[in-house]
DNA sequence: TTCCATTATGATCGAACGATAAAAAACAAT
DNA sequence: ATTGTTTTTTATCGTTCGATCATAATGGAA
């Protein structure tokens, strides 16, 4: 009964995605979304709001896509908590090192990002972190040789999967992040 | 022969500097910079060029005071290596319980930063961050029962310490900032 | 006291910003 | 084929951006 959209919602999401994670929120253009993503700007406002709030759902986006990836990788590795976690970090690492994640994680960059003193903005990465904090908490727990220190344990974990990519984007080679992720590895298997 | 500066050169830089840990490089504008210097936009750019020039000169700054009074500090721990570097993180955790360190670390943002594209910047963010790095790694190699690991655990020191940042500005409370710290700190004292 | 190199001021530049509104286009239901 | 609703397009709004320039003010050197 009335004109549908030409393009796919969830694609354009993961376009806009792109762009902000590459260069930050203040340093992404309407102009620039709409130019990556194929759409004039007058779409881009019917179909998603202001800037703010495709921000917004574009985190949500990385949570979704990203961020589940990861717990997923993490929930189906069949050994103890602790090497599934020690063991995502060490994968995450050899990714980098492959001249992956050179834009970071999305989430490590919006939470340094000025826009995060937005409370909107704070919710949306802490709440799009947390999945993650919780499989490594999961894990963890499921095994009584780690179950006790679980909490502890797996904010270390969250510290130093964020510590490396900001390593990352501040110049880190390769040999300094797989360094930190052997020592971080280590620890986790008390 | 010719009029003075109305201004402390230091001074300026300090509030720029502020300005630009708070709020990220294209989230500062001129206006901005100038009503918390007090200067006129023509003075700024008369006396440290343009914007990113200005950027350049405040990390730099925050090299020469924060990053090396945290230096100077775990210089003069007199105690053993492991022990100072651990004694240092948990002294960031502690102030960032007391409510320190809301805008996390200049060089963190700036690294997560879109301007961190810039070679220039970069440059200077890994610059300013290698003091630290070569304290941690003097220190631990100045013990026996640390010089062998002292490269590894000196870049694992180092994402701990930026991962803890990242965790402050994406809405980590306390204690799980002092829960990461912890296992870190007992990481170090292999 | 006069001179002059430099700084401070105030006005303003063109460009890009985020955002909006009216008009044209497209499709499903009738 | 007509209608009705939404999308897409095009043009443009007012604001703010980074940056510049002519002018006024300053104070040590001569």
């Amino acid at each position: 009964m009335a004109r549908p959209r030409g393009f796919d919602p969830g694609e354009v999401l993961d376009k806009a995605k792109a762009v902000f994670w590459a260069k930050g929120y203040e340093g992404s253009s309407i102009s620039e979304l709409a130019a990556a993503t194929g759409l004039r700007t007058g779409s881009l406002y019917n179909a998603f709001g202001d800037k703010h709030s495709l921000y917004l759902k574009a985190l949500d986006r990385y949570g979704e896509k990203e961020v589940a990836a990861a717990v997923s990788w993490i929930a189906r590795q069949d050994c103890r908590g602790a090497e599934a976690v020690a063991g995502f970090l060490k994968m995450i690492a050899g990714q980098v090192e492959s001249g992956a994640y050179s834009d970071g994680c999305f989430l490590c960059n919006a939470a340094a990002d000025q826009a995060a003193h937005d409370p909107a903005i704070a919710a949306r990465v802490s709440a799009n972190m947390a999945p993650l904090r919780q499989v490594f908490l999961d894990r963890l727990k499921s095994d009584p040789r780690t179950a006790d220190a679980a909490a502890i344990l797996a904010d270390f974990a969250l510290a130093t999967y964020l510590g490396m990519f900001v390593m990352i984007r501040g110049g880190a080679d390769g040999p300094m992040i797989r360094r930190a992720v052997s020592v971080a590895s280590a620890a986790l298997s008390v």
